[in-house]
DNA sequence: GCTTGTTAGTTACAAAATCAACTATTACTC
DNA sequence: GAGTAATAGTTGATTTTGTAACTAACAAGC
């Protein structure tokens, strides 16, 4: 096991910089989530994404998925794709304005997604568990901030 | 937060959902710092924290900067590798241990480290004057538990 | 109507991340 | 000390993302 130089060369803290602290806790929170959806569906991250959209908004046209989840539209594109292949959702074209697609879950669909909504309420309770009510509650309204959200 | 279970468009609220706060938040906290290491020296987020490592902590191996950033070895590799091709860094072989090899920034990545920390500094404070002195530090702690790093 | 501009969504190609296999070296075990 | 396992780091193949160009449909001005 090598040895880090300890001597710190000036005063800036990585350990504290927020867009560091934020991509750690990120990265840590969606791993561990997205072992689930992986292992039990084979999702993406952007299909996951999707389909929890439409699971909780119902009907939505993909670009109304991408303004919400700030997604770009070749992600959803994509995503769209394969949850279409697996029957996971079904496009109806809007025929007012036939270059817009309205998208749904189908019954399997939402049995997916109800089944990871669960998982997902369950761990976030638990991620929520490391804090007090207070505390959780005003890291969610800053995170809210941060993100542009509010 | 309501607690009572509906069956139709239910009450699991993705805007609080932790991990995916997390990711907005982050998302865009790293996307605006992006801009200016790339636009600056076109550096990749992964050569980003190498440097910002290298120059914290001094001399480290790959595998030191993988453990202390969470990233694998082979984007390091790549990286480094990078890093070293633009004369921002230098490896010497460890002669105790010939398989691991000891990297420094090069007087030219130092001047780019000092750079970039000055505005990363200032970004922090940017994001952290959205909340009082109070509520910023407590922001801190809970991340680094979210990440794991207390 | 026709031209021009805009929007919803897809596709093709390039850039980057991930995963597995690889080399070289050191450590462990008998 | 020979043989096997483990470790530092690299490379190549595959997958995923990002960027730009594209199609099809609508909209607005004239």
């Amino acid at each position: 096991m090598s040895h880090v130089q300890s001597e710190k060369n000036d005063d800036f803290d990585l350990q504290n910089f927020l867009p560091f602290l934020l991509n750690q806790a990120s990265e840590r929170a969606s791993l561990e989530f997205q072992s689930v959806y992986k292992g039990r569906y084979g999702m993406l991250r952007t299909e996951w994404r999707v389909l929890f959209h439409l699971g909780l908004f119902g009907e939505m046209t993909a670009k109304d998925i991408g303004e919400r989840a700030k997604m770009h539209k070749t992600k959803i594109s994509r995503a769209v794709a394969k949850l279409e292949q697996r029957r996971y959702l079904k496009r109806t074209r809007d025929e007012a304005d036939r270059r817009a697609e309205w998208l749904a879950l189908t019954p399997a669909g939402q049995t997916v997604y109800r089944d990871l909504r669960n998982v997902a309420a369950n761990y976030d309770a638990r991620l929520s568990s490391l804090f007090n009510e207070e505390e959780a509650a005003l890291l969610r309204h800053m995170l809210q901030r941060l993100a542009g959200l509010d």
